[in-house]
Parts: structure tokens; C-alpha cells; sequence
DNA sequence: TTGAAAGCGCTAACAT
DNA sequence: ATGTTAGCGCTTTCAA
């Protein structure tokens, strides 16, 4: 096999007959060098097809950068956690790199600790941001603080509207409300009426679970408009929702529940603790109890967020774009996986893998 | 904010106050150290948290790598071309750090030009060999030369049974049965009858097909024991498998239909022509007449192997391994996707994010 | 406008 | 057993 030599810098200039220093500056565009030269050096580079060696330019450029990664309190809420897990030998193989991720939590319950930390981070003039606010005119305010002093900003998870962030990072939720709705379509007959619950929230703070619905019934009018369907909104404590759920099965015989959230556990859990068998349940996120009811077939389907692959994907996105300027894509909008009792196991093994498109290089 | 500044080697040599030399004798274990200098050494690393610059230890390395990839002929197989595309990059991303991929294709009908292009592999005398082999026994054979000369193998997309390369990467074929059959329980009464649907090849030299027949039966003995079903191997040839799908729907009343390949769309033309609806199909693999039937309703559920990202992951797992020494899982399982009308944009626009595990470093 | 040279952190050959 | 040094390919400073 002919291997063909990698061609350097060195060799630009030996072609050209001038020092690897002009060669570099006709290269960064530095000026300084006549315009004869400058061509003849250019001519030179694409013909012996010359591409930059990254590790070299890394290791001399040797620059520090300090991000914050600005995210809800993962302690005690597990889609937080798993967004955490294991991302250790990522952020620790960036600092590596000279990436220096400094973490601020904030508390999903208050939007006063949130303005706090984001103070912090704002003190501690980061080179780049990675965010996720759960808080929508607090997230807003936060980015345009960042957007004054000239810091990028990835947002990921949770979409803030109208933004245009260095790059969003997370799935469509009105395409999954659409699956959503697809799924018991496939799974009901077509006299079947659906409900749709959301636990309470402030419904304005949580663009989501709203677009959610949006692609739910979008789904609905559009393949099969004569579907019956309701729309809750639940109260959040046990007592109120269970009697609620109670009164909804009794009164309106749903075949099919979609839950807007991760809570979609709340429902599978009165239907076991009741021994309601048969009604289709989807709902968000491989949390344990959720996949424990998964198993026990009181929830069938589940949308995946991916939270780790999420965290990993921003970091490795601004990492690549810091350190070695790699284009960054406006929106990167990951895959809606259905998850179900039999393929669960696959995606949890290794979602890194499947997402772990992660690349070293 | 405290900047902790980077450890290097020379901080360790001056604080064990020993030359560099002696300090890379003892992270390296090349001995001729003495055990007092070697212990001092130790403890000063880990006080100190030292973690090598592994852009320095490529850079100084290296080393050039060739590397066989050995797969089908892409051109006018929609799946394989799939597997391609878009993997230049990757491939040349690698080459600026010194692995050189070069390709060798076989035909995925002729043995005879798999053993070939596998001698010309063995010549090139290459460093590692990837591969993806239809052919079983052929397939062995080469891997057996493979091992005789110490070179590591990577398998993906086929596994062949008992083998232990240095990694496989691929989806669980029985487990994506089992995935199957789950969609169609969903999907059905408790009476209806299921068929499962393979094309003629030569089943010896297709355990994927037959894994995911058995996985398929296992579920269905497990959670539904008086399932009916059919198993029928197909002809290949357009005018014999339409005579037998008739007669077939016409004897057996099926619900569904399981094929246990990309070929589904054999199953969804002939729907969509005799325009028979209502029956549940599920297949293998986003081509684009799967994608098509899917669209218009006569496939159900597509399992998608993403075969895109399972060259991505191959090249990136045994680069990280020869340049960077990572250590290397003998199984990278990716997850079982399922593909509805719904979903199958978001996985096509992506599949990298997703499985882009991909992180640069 | 150009060239020479130092140095990023590490490895490995060579000298002592 | 230990130290010294050249050099990987690149950037950047300084001198000419």
C-alpha cells in the first residue's frame, strides 16, 4: 500500500522556498505577506492537499476556558441525576483539554435560587454557558444578560421560544406529542376515547408540557378527527389527583392516557393500586418508577429524553467549537425513542452508544 | 475563580526532584528505577493529580496505522450505502492522526469475492481490520487468518456465533424479536394470528434472521402462550412470494405480519397494491421503500439498526483504542429503535446526536 | 515583508 | 539507575 506522507507546514514551505512562519501567516490570513507570495503559498497547500494536525495546534494554543454549566439540582430528582451520570470522565477529559467546567445548580422549585446562581455564573465571567432552565422568563432574562457581556449560551432540555442560542440541544416535544398520539392510535379502536393529564404546574412556565399537547392532538385532527378526547390538568397531590382519575375513568371511559411529564407514574401507579388493567399509558422518561411500571404493564410506552446524552452532547458540542472551531449547529434535535417493557433494557445499557456518536479526535 | 493549574510531568520531576526521564520510566513501567525513586515518583503523581496531555502523547507518537474495512458493496444496496454515508469525514478525520482507513468491498452475493477481497486485506498487512461479513462460514475462515497473524478484529452489523473479536457492534438481534412481538401484542386482539416472514436466503448463513425469529417466539411463548402463529420462508422472486402471501392471508385470517428483514417492503407493496389494509407490518431498516410504505400506512413499525452509526462507532472505538489506548467493550449493543410514521424524521435528521456518541477529545 | 527560534507536554533514544 | 536532549506540528514573538 503506498502511504502517502501528511503533508505540513514544513513542506508548504520548502515548496515555496519560504520560512514556516510566512507559510502560517498567508494560512491565518495575518497579513504581512506580499500577494505574490500569499498565492504562491495558498497554490501550494491545496495542492499537496495540506490539512492542519488539531493536536498540534491544540497542545501549543494551550488556551483555558471556563464554562458554567448551569442546571437544575440533580440530588433527589432523578432525571437530573441521570443527566449526571458518568458525565465525570467527560468534563474531566475536557479540563484535560483545557475546558474547565464549573457546575451551578439551582432548585427546580425556586426561581429565586435560580437568579442567584445565574448572578454567580454571570460574576464569574465564563467563557461559555450550557444551560437548562426550567424557569421561562428567568432563563430569558438570564440570556440576555449573557448575550450583553458577549457569552454564548447552549440551552438544552428545555427550549426558551424565540431564542436563537449558540445552539439548542434536545427533542422536539411537539413531534413527540404526535408520537404520542400515533402510539395509541395503533395500540385503540377507533371508538377509544384518549385523555390527555398534565400535573399542575405553572402551565405558562412550562412550554413542554403545552407543545406536548399541541402535537398530541395536532396528531389527532389531522389522521383521525372523530377521535374523543379530554384534556386535564391535575392537582399534584396525591389525594386530589387519585380522586380526580377516579371520577375521569368512571364518567368518560378512557381506553388511553398520555401524561405530559415524567409524573406519568402517578397514573400508572393508581391503575396497579386499583387493578385497572387494559388502558394504554405513555408518558416521559426512563426514571425508576416509571420503568418499574413499565415492567409491570401498568405504563407501555415511554419517551425518552436522553438527559445524559443531552448533557454529553452540549459538552462535546461547545468543547469542539471552543477548542477546535468546529461548526455548531443552530438546533440539535435529538431521535424520539419509544420506549417500551422489552427494549428498555436496550437503551439503558448503552445509550451512550447509540447516541455516544461521540467521537475523539 | 481559583484556575488549578495543569500538572505535568516536569511539576513531578521537580517536586521528586528527579529528571523527566526517570518520571516517564515510572508512569510508563519500563523499569530501570529504583524502587525508592519509583515510589517517591507514585505519590507525587497522585498528590498531584496528574493526568497526561494525551494531545502531547499523539502528537509525539505519531504512529501510522492501516486499517482494512471490509464490508459489502454499498452501491445499489440502500443499507449499506446508508452505513457510508457521511463517513468520509470521519475517515479523514482520523487519517490526520494516523489511521488509514482503507476500504474493501465484497459483494453481497457472491462468496467467491468476499474470499478475495479478504486476501487482499491479509496482504495489506494491516494493523486492524473492521467488518461486517454476510457470510458465515467464509466470514470465520477470515477471521481465523485474522487472529493467526495477531490482527485485531472489530465485527459489525452480522455477529458470527462464538467468535470473541476485540469488539462487536451491533444490535441484539433476538432481543429486537422480542421487540416485534411486543409491537404486535400491543397492537392486536387476544385472538388474532400473527406470521412471521422470511425471505429466502440460505437461513444457514443468516443467524440474524433466525435470532430474530426466535426472539419473536420467545416472547410470544412467554407472555402469550396461546398466540397463534405461522412461520413461512419466502421465495424471493416477486411472482412466487405474491402467490404465497395470498394464498396465505387467504387460509390463515393474519393480523400481523413479522419479516424478519429490510425486505418488509415486499410485504407492504403487495398490501398497498391489493389495497388490503388494517393488517400490522413490521420490518427491519429505513430504506426508502420502507420509509415510503411506512408513510402510506402499509408498514407499521420499522427496528432500526442504524447502520450509519454503527460504522461511526467502529471507526471511533478502535481509534480511541490504537491512538489513545481506551479500553474497548467486547459488546457495544446499540438500542433497539422503533420506527413509526410519526418518529422516523427525527431519527433520520440525527441519527448522529443521538448515537453521535461521538465526542471528540 | 520575511525568517529564526522558542516552546506547548510528551516520548524515546542516547549518554552518563 | 538516572539525566539530557531532540523532535512531533504548530503558534507566536522578536529580530532583521
Amino acid at each position: 500500500m503506498v502511504t502517502i506522507k501528511k503533508s505540513r507546514i514544513k513542506d508548504i514551505a520548502r515548496l515555496a522556498k519560504v520560512s514556516i512562519g510566512t507559510v502560517d501567516r498567508v494560512l491565518h490570513s495575518r497579513g504581512r505577506v506580499s500577494p505574490h507570495t500569499e498565492q504562491k503559498v495558498k497554490e501550494i497547500a491545496i495542492k499537496i492537499n495540506y490539512k492542519p494536525n488539531i493536536l498540534a495546534r491544540a497542545l501549543v494554543i494551550n488556551k483555558k476556558y471556563n464554562i458554567g454549566l448551569f442546571i437544575p439540582q440533580p440530588n433527589g430528582n432523578e432525571y437530573w441525576e441521570q443527566a449526571f451520570e458518568n458525565n465525570h470522565k467527560l468534563i474531566s477529559k475536557f479540563e484535560q483539554l483545557g475546558l474547565n467546567i464549573e457546575l451551578y445548580y439551582y432548585s427546580a422549585e425556586n426561581k429565586k435560587s435560580f437568579e442567584e446562581a445565574g448572578q454567580k455564573i454571570i460574576k464569574s465571567q465564563p467563557n461559555a454557558v450550557i444551560m437548562a432552565s426550567l424557569f421561562l422568563h428567568e432563563g430569558l432574562s438570564f440570556y440576555n444578560q449573557c448575550c450583553d457581556r458577549s457569552i454564548p449560551v447552549i440551552i438544552f432540555d428545555t427550549t426558551i421560544p424565540y431564542l436563537e442560542p449558540l445552539s439548542f440541544i434536545g427533542i422536539d416535544s411537539f413531534q413527540s406529542g404526535r408520537v404520542a398520539a400515533e402510539l395509541m392510535t395503533l395500540t385503540s379502536h377507533k371508538k377509544d376515547k384518549f385523555a390527555i393529564l398534565h400535573f399542575d404546574q405553572e402551565l405558562v412556565d412550562a412550554p413542554q408540557m403545552l407543545e406536548r399537547e399541541r402535537g398530541f392532538i395536532s396528531y389527532l385532527d389531522e389522521k383521525c378527527p372523530d377521535r374523543k378526547y379530554i384534556v386535564r390538568v391535575l392537582n399534584n397531590k396525591q389525594h386530589y389527583y387519585q380522586n380526580e382519575i377516579k371520577e375521569m375513568l368512571e364518567k368518560d371511559k378512557i381506553s388511553s392516557i398520555f401524561v405530559s411529564t415524567a409524573k406519568v407514574y402517578q397514573i400508572g401507579s393508581y391503575l396497579q393500586q386499583n387493578k385497572i388493567p387494559g388502558i394504554i399509558v405513555i408518558g416521559y422518561d426512563l426514571t425508576s418508577k416509571n420503568i418499574q411500571l413499565l415492567n409491570d404493564g401498568y405504563i407501555q410506552f415511554l419517551i425518552n429524553e436522553n438527559p445524559r446524552l443531552q448533557v454529553e452532547q452540549s459538552i462535546n458540542t461547545l468543547g469542539n467549537y471552543l477548542l477546535y472551531g468546529e461548526p455548531i449547529n443552530s438546533k440539535i434535535l435529538f431521535p424520539i425513542e419509544i420506549i417500551t417493557r422489552t427494549n428498555f433494557n436496550s437503551h439503558i445499557s448503552n445509550s451512550s452508544a447509540s447516541h455516544q456518536f461521540a467521537e475523539k479526535v
